[in-house]
Formats: C-alpha cells, structure tokens, sequence
DNA sequence: TTTTATTTTGTAAACGTTTACATTTTTCAT
DNA sequence: ATGAAAAATGTAAACGTTTACAAAATAAAA
C-alpha cells in the first residue's frame, strides 16, 4: 500500500500539496498537479479514510440496526433512511440484528467509540441503560419503536389508536371473538398493540378472554403455528388479529389449511401493510404505516443531531391508515 | 470526549498504561488498574476506534454488498455470512444498492481506502475494470455472480445445468411451449439461465421462440406484469420458467387472475427456492440453492484472504437441486 | 545488605492524514 | 531593476491510539 509520503516523494513535493490536490487542488500550479497526478496513477494511491477519518472526527457513516432483515416492513423505511442520507451525503450500512441484543450493544458501542456518526434503531431491544448513556452523547434515534420515560429522539406512529382502529373494524362487520397473536412483549409496541386491542373490546362491550391471547415470534411461520394451536385448543373465534402482518399471513394459511373460509368463518387482519399482503389471497386488512416518511424523518433527525443541532420535536407521532381488505371484508377497499 | 490522555492523567499514570489496561491488563499492578478503572469510569471514557484501527491496520469489519435487500434470496446467505464471520471475529454490515451500480462503486472505493477489511459482493455489477483492480489488491468475493475470465473467487451454482434441469422436468410433465422471464442482461448468471433454457429446449427437440422472452426487473410486480403482457400478445405458453422466484410468483398472480389453472393450463417454475415459494398458492416448482453454504463458504474465503493466506479453489460451483412443488406437477413433492 | 532477576511503568515513535503557519517563488506595478 | 502583493509550496503539529524499548520499582537470591 503506498501512503501519501510515496506520493509525495516520487512527485518531488511535500506531502502536503498532495494532500492539496487530493481535496480538490486550489492552490497548485499546473506542473506540479500533473506531477503529483502521475505519480498517484503510477502508484495506484488511495488515501487511507481512517487517517482522515480521524484528522476529521466525523465518518460520514450511519448504522441502521433492523431487528430482522426478512421482514419485509423494514425495507420502505430503509428507502426513506438512504434517500434522505444520500441528500445530507451520508452513507448508511445495516446492521442485522436477527433479534438478538447483543448485537444492537455491539454497534451502540461502535457509535461511542467514533467508528460511525450516528445511528438509527428500528429495535431499541437493548439495556435501557446503555441506550439512555448512548442517546445522551451521541447521535441516536429510534424509528417504529420508542422507549418509556427515556429522552431518545423517535418516530413511531400511535399504535394504541391503530390497534383500536383495526379491532374496531372487525367488531363492525360483526366479529365478536377476536384472537390476538403478539409477539415478545419486551417491546413496547407489542404491548400498545395489545391495549389497543383491549381499549377497542371494552369500548363494544366484549369481554377480554386469556385464551385468546398467543405469542409468537414475527414470522410467517409462528403465526402459522400459533394459529393451529389455538384452533386445536378448541377456543371459538372468529376473527385474528395480528400484530404484524407476517404473523398474519400464517394465520391466513393455518384457517385455509383447516379448511375456513375468510373472511366469512374467520376474519383476518394484520398490522404493518408489507407488500405481501396486498398480493396474498385473500389480500390482508391491515394498518399502514407510513414507512417511507417515518424513514425520512428518522433520518432528518440524526442529521441534524450529527451536525449538533438542537432538534425541536423528540418524538414525533406519525399518522396510520386502515386498509380493508377482503380478509375481513368481501369486497372491501382494495389498495 | 475524554480521551486516553485524560484517563492518564487523572489516574496518574502514562498513556502506555491506560492503553494496556483497555488492552486486558496482563502486566499491571492491582493500584494502578484500580486507579485506572476508576478514572475511566468517571470520564466515561470510550477508545476511539478510528486511532485504533489505523494504527492496526485493520477494522474487522466487512461489507456485504446486496443488490436489493428486499429479495429473500438474500437472506440465507446472509445468515451463513454472518455466522462465518462472527466465528472469525469479524462483523458485517450490508450495504444495499437498490441495484444501482454507483452504490457498489461507492463500497469498493471504502475498501480501497482500508474503511473495511474486505468485501462480499452478491452483485457484481460494477464495471469490471474497477472490480478487478480493487480484487487484485484487496480481499473480494463474489457470490451467486461471477465474472468471466477476471480473477476474483467466486462462490455460484452451475446455473446453465439447473436452468436446464428445470425445463427438463417441465417438458417432462409434456409441456412444449415454454415463456421465460428473465432480468437484467448485463447479469452472466441470467445468460446463464437463458443459455439452460435454451439447451433444454434444443435437447427436446423444441424450438425457440424469440416471443416468449421478456426482460423484468426482478421484483414480483414485474413478473406480474409481464406475464399479462405476454397473455395479451397472444402468444401460446402452456409454462412459465421465471429465472427467480419473485418473478414466477408474479406470474402465478397474473394467471391466477385470468382464471388460468396451475398447472393444468399453465405450470410456472421459478428459481432460488425462496421462503415465500413454499407457502404460496399452489406451491411453486423451483431450483433451491444451498444458499446457507454459500454464505458460509464466501465468508470463508475472504476471511483467508483478509488474513493474506493464498485460497485454493478459486471458482468454486456449489450443488443446486431441483424442488417440484405443485405449481408444476400436481401432488409434486412438497418440501 | 548487596546483587540479580523480575515485574511494572514510562518515553517516544509510529500509523496516514489535514491544516495553520512560515517560507519561498512568482507576478506585477513602480 | 526594485519592492510589494499574490500565489505556491513546505514544515511541523495534531488527531488518538499501540508498542518497542528504556527505565524504574519490586522481589528473590546470595
């Protein structure tokens, strides 16, 4: 590897004129440019960024931590977080964190020791103390979930309110026995989810039954299993609700496997609006997130954090949608 | 941002002992590396990773470089990435580049300037010459890709033999008039897939019609899409072979929605084996690749070359298998 | 107690840049 | 030609670490 010493002295200069041309040569006599041009080709030199990362104190990196790549959800608002990184000329690298917190420490403690700028967490599963520690030095933010009491910048939308939409609609068409499959309930999210749901029974006048109540892991296939055993407990419902459109779609499988028609012996509704849910059969009611936009603001926020300035809201709300579709109603809005 | 210095000097000792204590302490007596502790403590004092890695001239970290981070394919491979490299102590951040070769570009550029140990491309789109200037001095990979006669070690299945392995189950089952959709010419491995095609039709006897070729982006909306329009031509197909599964399970809505059955009127075959492939309705026909292999097996090889060892088997051509679900035969193996 | 071996600590150079400042060279008015 | 102003170049410190080597402190052996 040559360095800008080998550079400087095959071109007969200082190190410091190549350093001049490297950044866009203002300053340097027609000769001496072609000279120190030459003898970068000749050597093949390419400037080490963590030298200059250092001299610089700043990356221009960023880190997403996505709790799991395969969910589809994450990729919209990965959209909106590169779109909006690329305007501030910042690079985004993601981490995958397949739901394991270790992880998400480990990239945390990358931020603190200056590898990257700053960081965006679609998770926040991590300590809460080290998270808090993180948030107060450093650029951090976090989008779709959000910690209690803790002063870190976040976007989410108003899942209690959503949950209480989407339940709301199916009592409407006359569910009266909904199933409720949730997922780890360390996350906040879950949790709101599952008041919402229970905000909504209340408000009809349902009661709330524990059997009805499943937890999975966010995948297709967990909700599919899940599904099953609560058709095989012998516990009557007539509609699921999941709290994530994966879970969902297993649902929708275990119900047609068993042979149910939906949305007339089952209904079905998801939470997310990923894009399999609109092409699945039947396609899913759900609640859609603005994705693309939570991305662009998330990131607007971190870069404002990384160039120090004071940010006005630290937790934005972002408005949800209700899609109908035909998992819980014939001919319901197709979108 | 307290650095080493301050710990120093707070604690009362040099830097050279605050380094070594940071480092795991062999060498240092129980006061100072209580004293140390202590001041590290209370300056809350994180190494800067910059100064560290230029000094080692290593990150440990390396980047994976995806064509676009919603296709699933991806994800398994990624699984077999990451563990490789967890084993051999080293982290990976994936960089997507929504098939935009400047992204790529942008990547190999941070290698050559020593940002990241090494890279794993899933891609290859990049011009070549910057490819195999970066692969000649730096560690690269390439998987599922490769580039003809260039240097770089690579990772792939023998996509022309499954390619023709697919049509041949598919001509088997009788069917004669074969549409192929396809992506992205400038890939080898959809040539590849086209030139099995083809061998599989010319082995059958069977001629080729240039009208049953569409180009797709590879996405399931573009399968979709073209598979209508290749309805509307008029054209007759009695199968579709997509050269990857999210276009084949457009193409399985497409018919769907025209009331065609599967397989009966038209069987559709895809390729990859991704999750979505199993679950869908009917079950789809598909090559699977042993994508955790390969994952695993890229990441081995760059760890050999990060740590400057010669590998052996530059090109190495991974088994496939051929997966026949409903979607081509109807009771076909379900796996 | 002295000498020697061992353990702990410190000094300073190095990693490869950038940049303020000083110096030299060039240009141009006089 | 001379001097001043402008432009080009060089010197050296700094960014925050690690580590070879030297020095000092401690322990062990005589």
């Amino acid at each position: 590897m040559s360095t800008i010493k080998d550079v400087a002295e095959l071109a007969g200069v200082s190190i410091a004129t190549v350093s001049r041309v490297m950044k866009g040569a203002q300053n340097v006599s027609p000769k001496t440019l072609a000279a120190v041009n030459s003898a970068i080709q000749q050597l093949n030199y390419h400037p080490n960024a963590l030298a200059r990362q250092l001299k610089h104190q700043h990356t221009n990196n960023i880190i997403v931590i996505i709790p799991d790549i395969s969910n589809t959800f994450f990729h919209e608002i990965l959209l909106g977080i590169e779109e909006t990184a690329e305007k501030n000329n910042m690079h985004i690298l993601i981490a995958d964190m397949h739901n394991k917190p270790s992880i998400e420490e480990y990239y945390l403690k990358a931020l603190m020791q200056k590898e990257v700028d700053g960081i965006i967490s679609l998770s926040a599963n991590v300590a809460q103390q080290l998270l808090t520690q993180a948030a107060s030095n450093f650029p951090i933010v976090i989008a779709c979930q959000y910690l209690q009491n803790i002063p870190v910048p976040s976007i989410t939308i108003d899942n209690i309110k959503a949950a209480r939409d989407i339940c709301n609609h199916l009592i409407s068409t006359g569910k009266r026995n909904i199933a409720h499959l949730t997922a780890l309930p360390n996350f906040l999210l879950y949790q709101d989810r599952l008041n919402g749901y229970n905000a909504s029974l209340k408000e009809n006048g349902l009661d709330f039954q524990a059997g009805l109540i499943r937890y999975c892991s966010p995948s297709v296939r967990s909700g599919y299993e899940q599904t099953l055993s609560l058709l095989d407990s012998g516990q009557k419902f007539d509609a699921v609700f999941a709290a994530g459109d994966t879970m969902a779609i297993g649902a929708i499988r275990a119900l047609k496997e068993r042979g149910l028609r939906i949305p007339e012996d089952c209904a079905v509704a998801g939470f997310d609006d990923i894009e399999m849910s609109a092409l699945i059969e039947p396609p899913l009611t759900t609640i859609r997130q603005p994705k693309y936009r939570i991305g662009e603001e998330a990131m607007g926020m971190l870069v404002a954090l990384v160039k120090g300035e004071h940010i006005q809201k630290q937790n934005i709300v972002a408005p949800h949608q209700l899609i109908i579709r035909e998992s819980s109603e014939k001919g319901g809005i197709k979108k």
